[in-house]
DNA sequence: ATATAATTTTAGACAAAGCTAAAAAATTGT
DNA sequence: ACAATTTTTTAGCTTTGTCTAAAATTATAT
């Protein structure tokens, strides 16, 4: 597989990874910052490759061999995210770019003795999951904030926005995984929310509600 | 720079490493398992960048930026080598191809980060120095077993082969780097050579004495 | 000195990955 | 229902890096 060819399953995975429907092609050209035109045709290699299905004009999906091969970039990708921050302290909005070109390194040895470096962590530093060798990975009940009513309390887990902006933003903000959150109240005009954090509590816009994942905390 | 121009030049590097005169393109063919023709076309582009000098069928040596270049890839290659090592506990004779692949990644502070990890190696693990960042690096004075006289005596630190059959050979054969040999006997019929090692001594083939760096101890 | 051999370059082709412009199909609005 | 719009595909061209076959140049050997 070319870096190319890798680049492009990752995206259709991460773009079919939550509605499950075929991709448009649209879509992928805009995730990939080419052309529609070059799109298809690398669809139409894809899909002699049986890693899509594809039919004319009806959007693209992963073939389970696809799915293989996308989960199989996005843990050597994620590891590595790992070995960034836990070894040579980047900062977790600095590793996505590197990690980005790491992801195409072809050693299955390399990536077994990454994994077992690192301690064979689960997440990483986005609190997205690693899936293991085989593909298997176990997605956590987290939601957006944005998504839960008053009174809701849980450990943030997970950022859905991992642009570098954001995660800057957040450390501006003294926002970490890891911290405990409690939804104090919700602001019906323009969907921002007042949550309550160790040092206080602090109001974020719908933006950022929409962005950050909670691990939800059952009240007894 | 693609990651096949920063091979050739390194091709090219290597290849004059010794003798400093203009490389033949039948020589970087053969380095890289590519054909004269294809040499030709890649020469043409590297002397368009002024990377190289370059003159129809007079062969091509590196301009000053070219051995920049070609050092600074050199670098990369070797740490990683070491960190593959140090880190990873891969044996000798497995890094080299990873760390082909790795030299390409292209982030000045993972480079940087990479190093300082290491704690500033000064060789890798085949004994070859590790220049730093301004492509500075002090070649030792090292010697090959069969070019030294009978009595030398030095601690082995290099190979002159990196494969991985001679590499595995010599950990077949229990010789490492930090070893201290002293030469005791040259056979002038098939050129092999008996030297002292900690446990006793050995014979070794002419083409073993070509592949073995020695760093002498002066007699007193 | 000159024929032969070896090396190097050129010419022309191909596959990968991209682009623009135009055609075809699907979707949407009235 | 059907015209207008949007989406997708096709056609044709470009660049990078490779190849083969043929031509040009340089080296070698008698
Ligand atoms: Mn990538
Ligand atoms: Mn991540
Ligand atoms: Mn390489
Ligand atoms: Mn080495």
């Amino acid at each position: 597989m070319t870096l190319s060819e890798e680049d492009y399953i990752k995206a259709i995975y991460h773009l079919s990874e939550f509605n499950s429907k075929s991709v448009a092609t649209n879509a992928i050209a805009e995730q990939m910052k080419t052309k529609p035109s070059s799109v298809t045709d690398m669809i139409k290699k894809l899909a002699e490759k049986s890693l899509v299905n594809y039919k004319k004009y009806q959007g693209v999906s992963l073939s389970e061999k696809g799915r293989l091969v996308a989960l199989s970039i996005i843990r050597k990708h994620r590891l590595w995210e790992v070995f960034l921050v836990d070894k040579l302290n980047f900062s977790w909005d600095e590793v996505h770019v590197v990690a980005e070109q790491l992801e195409h390194i072809k050693s299955d040895a390399l990536i077994d003795k990454l994994d077992a470096h690192l301690g064979f962590p689960k997440v990483d530093p986005h609190g997205d999951p690693i899936p293991n060798k085989d593909g298997v990975f176990t997605k956590s009940v987290k939601k957006l904030i944005s998504e839960l009513p008053v009174g809701s309390q849980g450990v943030c887990v997970g950022v859905n926005d991992s642009s570098a902006a954001f995660l800057k933003f957040l450390d501006k903000n003294k926002i970490a995984l890891g911290d405990t959150f409690k939804i104090l109240e919700i602001e019906e005009f323009d969907g921002s929310v007042t949550i309550s954090t160790r040092s206080g509590s602090i109001r974020i816009s719908k933006q950022i509600a929409t962005n950050l994942f909670l691990e939800i905390v059952d009240e007894e």
